[in-house]
DNA sequence: TTGAAAGCGCTAACAC
DNA sequence: GTGTTAGCGCTTTCAA
C-alpha cells in the first residue's frame, strides 16, 4: 500500500513530471492529448499521476489559456419549472461538450441582472445563456455587444421591428399564442381574457398578448388589455376577481405561463369554478408539471430541451468565432389537456356566493 | 468622449497601475481594501480602472490565492421542484456570501457522481454541497474526507448506526414519514400503502419508508413493503393496478415524494379513482406546486429554503476551517391537503371497469 | 503608505 | 519526441 499523498489531490503537473522523470510540457501533452508523445513515457506519466492523485488545476490552465470553458446562465427564477428545465439541459448539453456550468438568477429583476453578469465576467466565463426582461432594450446586451461577449438569449424573442438584432432562441411566440387562442375560439369562447406576467418582467408576455389579440380581431371579437401580474406573486384571486365580476364573465382564461395558469386553476377552484365547466384555462410553456394536473393543462409546448441543446450550440458556435447569428425559431406544439372545453350554455353573471366572501376573509390556501 | 479601450474588458491591474502611475500592488489593494490606501492614490486608482473599463480576473486571483470561493452543487436532476427550489436557495445564499456556483447533475446515476464532482474539484471549488444517492455507503464521499474537501450534504440523512458521521442537512426523514402516517391512521386509514423511489437512488427513500413501518406498527397495522419505482419514470399506472388489485385494497397512498405523489394522484384518476374519496394520497417534500393541485397535495413540507441556507452556512463554516459538525436536523411540517380524508365507508373491491382496460391500452395521457 | 519581485499551475513557443 | 523557458493576472511578502 502506497504511502498517502502529502497533500492529497494537490499533486502539480510538476510533481508528476519529477516522479516520471520528464519534463512539465510533457506531462500536459500527455494529459490534454495535445502533441504525440512516445508509448513508453506516456504510460510512465499516467502512472505518475495515478500514484499521486494528480488533478489538473483548471484555474492555472484557464488562466494560461485565456479561456475557461466555464459557461455562465443567467435565469430569472428557477422555481419555475420551465426555468429548471432549460437548465437542466443546459447543464446536460454543457457537460457533453466538456464545460461547466456557473449559474446565476436574478429574480426577475433587471438591477440584479447586470450584477449576475458582471460577476461571471469576472470568472471570465467564455460565454452567456441568458433570459433577460427584455431583449430589445437592454443596457446590459448592449455592454455585451460592445465587449464582444458571446451569449445567447433563451425564450427572449426581439419584434420584428427591433432595431438590434441578437441571437435569441425561442418558440414564435406571438404565433403560438394567436394559435392557442384560435383554438379557444374554435371551441366556442367568445369572451376570451388573458393574464399575463407584468410586461415589463417580460418581452415573451407582450408578444403572447399581441398574439391573443390577433387571434381575437381575426375572428372579429373584442381583446382586451391583459390583466398583469407581478412574476413572483402567489396569489391571483384578486385579480381574478376583478375579471370574473365583469358584466361579461370571460369563459375561457388564456395566460401567458404554464406557472401563471397553475396558479389561476387553483385560485378558480377557490372561488367555487369549475374548470374547464365554468372557465377555460389555458396555459404557455409546456412544463411536465401541466400533466400531473387535474384536469391537465391546455398549454402551448415549448421544446425546451431543445431550446436549451440549441441555445448551447449555437454559443459554442459563437466562442469558437462564428460572425452572424439568425435568431433561431423553433417549432412549438399546443398540448390540449382537461382545462379546456367548449363553453357551457349560458352562464350566469354572477359569481358563486362563496367566491366574494373567499376573497375578502383571506382564506389561507 | 475616451477613445475605446483597445480590448474592452480586458484591461489588467498593470494597465491600470501604469495609467495610475502607481505600482500593481497598489491597484490590488485598493480593489480588495486589503490594505488601507491614501485617499489621494485610491481614486487614481479607482478613476484609472473606471476608464479602462477594468474587470478584475478572478482566474488570475484564484490562481494566485488558491481558493476560488466558488462553490460546487451536485443534484440529482432539477425536474423534480424540490432541487430546483433548493438550488435557488444556494444560489441565492451563495452569491449573499460572494460566491459563485457551479452545478452538476447526475440523473440519480451515482455513476455520474463521480465525473460531476471530478470535474468540480478540477475547478477548484471551495466546498461541495451534494444529494447522493447512498450517503452512508458511498465511495465518492470516503474520498472527499480523505482529501479533506469540505462538503456538505443536503435531504441526505445517515442512519443512526451508520459507521460513518458526516456533515448532512435534513429533516427526521423517519419522524416526518411517521407522522404523517400516523395522522392517515388518525382518519380511520387502516390499510395504507407505501410508494417510494428506488431504494438504492435514495436513503431518504429508506428512512421514510422505516417511519412508515414505525406507525403502522404501533398501531398494530401491517407494514407492506414499498412499492418501488425508478426515479425517472413518467408512468405510476402500471404499478399502481398491481397494489390496487391485491384482495384489501389500500385506501391510502403514502409516497416518498411530492413528484411521486403528483404522477401517482394523476394515475388514479385516469384510472377512475377519485382523491381523496376513493383512495388518499401523501407526499413529502412540500413543494409550492402541491398547492396548487386539485385537490391540493397533504404532503411533509421539508423547509427548504432554510436547507439551502443552512447547508451553505455550514459550508463557508467548514471552508474557513471549523473542525466537527453535527447533522442539522431541521423542523418539518405537515401540510394537509385536499388529497387525503377520512376513508369512504367499505369499498368495493374491485376496480372500476375502466382501469384495467386504460391501463392495458396504453391510453396517452 | 507604497513599490519590487516572486510565484500560484499550467501551456505554447521554440529549441534540440 | 521531448525539454527549456516564459508568462497568463493576480496577490503578497519584504523593503523602503
Amino acid at each position: 500500500m502506497p504511502a498517502r499523498p502529502r497533500a492529497p489531490g494537490r499533486a502539480t503537473i510538476l510533481d508528476v513530471a519529477r516522479r516520471a522523470r520528464v519534463s512539465p510540457a510533457t506531462v500536459s501533452r500527455v494529459i490534454n492529448e495535445s502533441a504525440r508523445v512516445s508509448e513508453a513515457v506516456t504510460a510512465a506519466v499516467l502512472d505518475a499521476a495515478a500514484r499521486l492523485d494528480f488533478r489538473p488545476n483548471l484555474v492555472g490552465r484557464n488562466l494560461r489559456a485565456a479561456r475557461t470553458r466555464n459557461l455562465g446562465v443567467v435565469l430569472p427564477t428557477l422555481t419555475h419549472p420551465v426555468f429548471a428545465e432549460c437548465l437542466q439541459g443546459l447543464e446536460a448539453a454543457a457537460r457533453a461538450g466538456e464545460h461547466a456550468v456557473m449559474l446565476a438568477t436574478t429574480g426577475y429583476d433587471p438591477a440584479q441582472e447586470d450584477g449576475a453578469i458582471e460577476s461571471l465576467l469576472r470568472h471570465r466565463v467564455d460565454g452567456l445563456v441568458l433570459t433577460v426582461a427584455d431583449a430589445a432594450r437592454s443596457k446590459l446586451l448592449d455592454k455585451l455587444d460592445r465587449e464582444q461577449v458571446p451569449y445567447v438569449l433563451v425564450y427572449n424573442q426581439l419584434g420584428s421591428r427591433s432595431a438590434r438584432l441578437r441571437p435569441t432562441v425561442s418558440v414564435d411566440n406571438r404565433a403560438a399564442a394567436r394559435q392557442m387562442v384560435e383554438h379557444l375560439i374554435g371551441l366556442g369562447h367568445r369572451r376570451i381574457a388573458m393574464v399575463a406576467g407584468s410586461f415589463r418582467q417580460s418581452d415573451r408576455a407582450r408578444l403572447r398578448h399581441r398574439g391573443y389579440l390577433d387571434a381575437m380581431r381575426a375572428a372579429g371579437l373584442p381583446g382586451q388589455p391583459a390583466l398583469e401580474m407581478p412574476f413572483m406573486s402567489t396569489d391571483a384571486r384578486l385579480p381574478l376577481l376583478d375579471a370574473l365580476q365583469q358584466r361579461q364573465r370571460p369563459t375561457a382564461l388564456f395566460c401567458s405561463s404554464d406557472q401563471l395558469a397553475m396558479m389561476v386553476m387553483r385560485d378558480l377552484q377557490v372561488l367555487g369554478l369549475q374548470v374547464p365547466h365554468d372557465i377555460a384555462v389555458a396555459g404557455f410553456d409546456g412544463v411536465q408539471l401541466g400533466t400531473l394536473l387535474t384536469p391537465t393543462l391546455a398549454t402551448v409546448v415549448q421544446p425546451t430541451p431543445q431550446i436549451a441543446a440549441t441555445a448551447l450550440d449555437l454559443l459554442l458556435g459563437l466562442i469558437g468565432g462564428q460572425r452572424y447569428l439568425a435568431p433561431a425559431l423553433l417549432h412549438h406544439t399546443l398540448r390540449l389537456g382537461g382545462s379546456i372545453a367548449a363553453p357551457a350554455g349560458p352562464t350566469s353573471p354572477t359569481l358563486p356566493a362563496a367566491a366574494e366572501q373567499c376573497v375578502r376573509s383571506h382564506h389561507p390556501l
